[in-house]
DNA sequence: CGTAACGTTGAATCGGCTCAATAGATGTGG
DNA sequence: CCACATCTATTGAGCCGATTCAACGTTACG
């Protein structure tokens, strides 16, 4: 937890104070900011959000939302992966998402969280104080619309991931989920393909054990329809045929 | 598809045509009001809501979305129940989620619907075209929060069938299920509870098969835990039990 | 009624899991 | 740099929960 808000909240934005005019500045070069929802507020209003976030660092295995624990924020990645997962009592795992940079948590109704996020490797997270950002959500529409695009957006993909736990085969889950993660990659300009998730990880996110992750990994390696040069990353060889193997695109209309 | 809209939409709330006058009276009757998106409008701006619906009834097995057809509309459900569900090119059904009187439908991101929606039973539905209901949440941000609230309980409940998919055992997901119901049915007060679907729409939400189905369903009866009095329907006679069988509520925190 | 759809029950099969052993990767301190 | 411990991944053998296949009841409805 980094610089506890100290910021002269009311001020007009020409009488900022230097800590938030800089971390206004640190707004303005985030990394993840063309790609959240901070996009969605103007460059000018900008020191609205700035006032209220805070830049937090979580390191590899850290937890910053715990399932059952009271949602009192916000969080915006700006660094990192994150896997978010649900747990029953005898600690069977579910694991619902994997979030990158960019991407935004916390979008909880009820007042706890119901989900744990964890990080997978370095992480770094901007986190709003509920209660704050709904004050400026009251002024800025434009956020609150963003923030429902991304809640749509995920539940499209929360649907999908049904799909694929309630009637997809071992296979099909392993080559949809290789298929995704290829395509994400692409679209950030990638050839090889990183895995920042470990085999249980996958395991868990897609309803399976370790030993039937492997064992698929393996074959499809046999088929050459990937590679797995490095331990954690793979390469796609053949993509008709993982496209094939995952099931397809949904119906044919 | 009733009354194709020939309102006049401009017209001042006090100008109103006796059709739209008509429209807004059964709005403020609409069964749904109380617990949908309506409820976020206030009174005198109902006719802005109305002018842009049309009642549509659709009978059972009618279908009034199809998954990848252009998502032109938005809808809330003011009659019936509901089933979504996306399938796999050889048939493999995935139902997502059951909805009922007061649900909304239609948030997609893309332009076209990514599930299907079909009517259980006689459904009446309140149809909003996109394009004309964004206009309506311009002015009324409140409704876009509400939009936000039901898309963020969605989410969440996504997450709980993510679980249940990928983790519960067959028992353990009829057990959740049979739960769940029963707790939306105390919400509204009742003692028997009903069951508007089949067993193969039971087994395609949970991911199961109909015998599994109806093989635990005659488990629980035999023990004593359910009964099953009407062909649809059923009743609570254990309700611990139940909640045992159903993996339990999460993590003991 | 008759018939078609829905539901139940049984027997046999199989996909993915459990259990177990080994191999590789990663990190630590001597 | 190597020895060692630990964590992660791979591979095999056997098992089991849920499915498949099949037969029979039951319900709804023209």
């Amino acid at each position: 937890m980094l610089q506890p808000s100290s910021a002269c909240v009311g001020c007009a934005p020409d009488g900022l104070s230097p800590e938030l005019r800089q971390r206004v500045a640190a707004c303005t070069a985030c990394d993840a900011r063309v790609l959240s929802l901070c996009r969605a507020i103007p460059d000018d209003h900008l020191d609205r959000l700035a006032a209220i976030s805070v830049a937090v660092d979580v390191g590899p295995g850290g937890t910053f939302i715990e399932e059952g624990e009271p949602a009192s924020s916000f969080f915006n990645i700006t660094r990192g992966t994150v896997k978010l997962y649900k747990l029953l009592p005898d600690g069977r795992r579910q694991i619902t998402g994997f979030l990158g940079v960019g991407d935004f948590l916390g979008l909880a109704v009820s007042d706890s969280y119901v989900f744990t996020a964890e990080a997978l490797d370095a992480v770094r997270v901007c986190r709003f104080p509920r209660r704050r950002l709904n004050e400026v959500l009251d002024d800025f529409p434009a956020l609150e619309r963003k923030l429902l695009e991304i809640a749509s957006h995920e539940l499209v993909a929360a649907q999908e991931q049904m799909l694929l736990l309630g009637r997809k085969t071992a296979l099909e889950r392993l080559a949809s989920f290789l298929l995704s993660r290829a395509d994400r990659a692409d679209a950030l300009g990638r050839r090889g393909i990183p895995l920042a998730m470990t085999r249980t990880d996958i395991a868990d996110y897609l309803g399976l054990t370790i030993e039937t992750v492997s064992r698929l990994m393996s074959r499809l390696r046999r088929e050459r329809v990937i590679a797995l040069p490095e331990a954690h990353g793979f390469a796609v060889l053949d993509r008709p045929a993982l496209l094939q193997y995952s099931g397809g695109e949904g119906p044919v209309l």
